[in-house]
DNA sequence: GCCAACGTTGGC
DNA sequence: GCCAACGTTGGC
């Protein structure tokens, strides 16, 4: 099983949101990186942080699971839609999209800010600069002790 | 809104 | 295949 950090902006999409939905495909992903690992390590089962980005304060509010793995990202098919790509075909799809199941909303969001005053978190990859990955794995121990705070 | 740090595109 | 120009992400 795997940990992952998910990023969405609260204004497109925010864990009040996945709330009430409860199941989202979690489209719009045009990232070679990050397809691959959606595509290649993350599976049903798998857990994972919802991180509220380009908003203030950033951080992470709460945690879901995975609950169907990669599928083709209609979204792209579209030519209205925002994250349409013309080079991304039902036949020959280029993206793909999993579905998340809303798991917990935090009592009170951890912020990027406190996420770096912790020496047990120095090594999460939404704290280099220049990282610019929207979903991204973390390991058991980085889980456990965010979940740890989110539970306070 | 600024801009640093990336990723992508396309001419050559 | 290099790399300059351009586009995007996302913290601040």
């Amino acid at each position: 099983m795997s940990y992952w950090i998910m990023k969405s902006e609260p204004e497109t999409y925010s864990i009040d949101d996945l709330k009430r939905d409860t199941v989202e495909p979690w489209n719009g992903i045009r990232n070679y990186q990050v397809r691959n690992m959606i595509c290649n390590d993350m599976k049903v089962g798998d857990l994972a942080f919802f991180y509220h980005s380009n908003c203030a304060p950033p951080g992470i509010v709460g945690s879901m699971q995975i609950v169907k793995s990669a599928y083709s990202d209609h979204t792209a098919f579209d030519p209205e839609n925002a994250y349409f790509d013309p080079k991304s075909s039902p036949e020959k799809p280029r993206w793909f999209m999993v579905d998340v199941k809303f798991h917990s909303k935090f009592k009170k969001m951890i912020s990027l800010e406190e996420l770096r005053q912790y020496p047990e978190l120095k090594d999460l990859l939404i704290l280099r600069t220049g990282n610019r990955l929207s979903i991204t794995p973390i390991d058991k121990r980085e889980w456990e002790f965010i979940l740890d705070l989110g539970s306070m």
